[in-house]
DNA sequence: TCTAAAACATAACAACTGTTATGATAAGGT
DNA sequence: ACCTTATCATAACAGTTGTTATGTTTTAGA
């Protein structure tokens, strides 16, 4: 076993208690007996906690690119912007335990100008990539042409993210077949014609 | 000063400790050195931290409908939508800090069962007010009869939440007025023909 | 097999937390 | 003026936290 995955293996207990306990109630302890061990393997993997609620967190957004890129792999066109805007769902159990643990630490990220950042560097690569694919679809015709991408780029990872609350604060919430159509249809709307 | 004003007072105070410092970090002293008072009178107006979060929780989503009820109160139709979803947004200095606030909040609820239901019940009021007001205008014959309003009331309270959270994790953010024209945009694609 | 380093367990430490009790002061009615 | 109560300050308490140091065990290369 190497080093690397050890960090991978504290951060996945991490993970399990902030959706069990909350990230406040997350303490070193609480992973290490998530784990079945003692405190010794967190502290020896990492220098101290505020490295590794950052490897934590990395672990979230690195986890949901790799979700991200098997989902548009075999996709082009608009189905294409669709499948990035839908890989963030909460679909299944591990990207519904995923939107916990990010919805967890954004909310920890509030006061924190350094964690918040990390936030906003993220969402803003998920941006460019989002503005890329639609410059791409206005040159091929597809989407209307007087449709701003860096303006429409945040309207859709917005109501991405919208969506993605939406199960969370919500007790009726969207089905996820409902929440993908929700984006389908919104994608339409910027078609051309 | 009558006994709800200081509670008020001491919310109040634990709003700025938490969008300055963070929510893990506003204990009862950091609350108390807040409003130049110490601990006592803390924990005079509260019997114990969960029932001052709670407070301050619901003080959160008490203003905010007070926004809201200014906003709509001369408006009918489709603006009557349109302003009950942008009263959310981070339009000014105060929507920003109840902005930061509330998620810091929804993020401490990760976890808590409890703190996540009443995050629930607020939503849920404002999804029926929601509803109330698509069902009129589709009486009005203003919005399309095909589109269901238990479903479109998520998308909406989905996209407002979604425009929220932009202003936080995007650095290249929407401006208000952006963020006001999307909804518009949005609620435009609802109208009949 | 020997050894050096990695991996882990354990314990002690100071700092901070919410809670509670106790005392001081202010307020307000009679 | 008196007394009751609300209001607040202060301090002590036990519990929990991250950090650190010091051992112990395991691993892996020579």
């Amino acid at each position: 076993m190497v080093y690397s995955d050890r960090r991978r293996e504290v951060a996945a207990a991490a993970w399990q208690v902030i959706v069990r306990e909350g990230l406040d109630r997350t303490s070193l302890r609480a992973i290490a007996q998530e784990m079945n061990a003692t405190t010794g393997v967190v502290t020896h993997s990492f220098r101290n906690k505020q490295a590794l609620i950052l490897f934590a967190l990395h672990q979230v957004t690195e986890r949901l690119q790799v979700l991200m890129a098997e989902a548009i792999a075999d996709k082009s066109g608009t189905d294409r912007l669709v499948a990035i805007l839908s890989s963030f769902l909460p679909l299944d159990r591990e990207r519904e335990e995923i939107l916990q643990v990010w919805v967890a630490f954004l909310g920890f990220a509030v006061g924190r100008e350094n964690l918040m950042q990390e936030h906003q560097q993220s969402a803003a690569q998920l941006r460019e990539l989002l503005i890329q694919e639609l410059q791409i679809l206005q040159k091929q015709q597809i989407l209307r042409p007087d449709l701003d991408p860096e303006i429409e780029a945040n309207v859709l990872l917005a109501l991405g993210n919208g969506l993605s609350l939406d199960s969370l604060i919500q007790a009726q919430s969207l089905t996820p077949q409902q929440q993908e159509a929700t984006i389908r249809r919104y994608v339409q709307t910027l078609h051309k014609d």
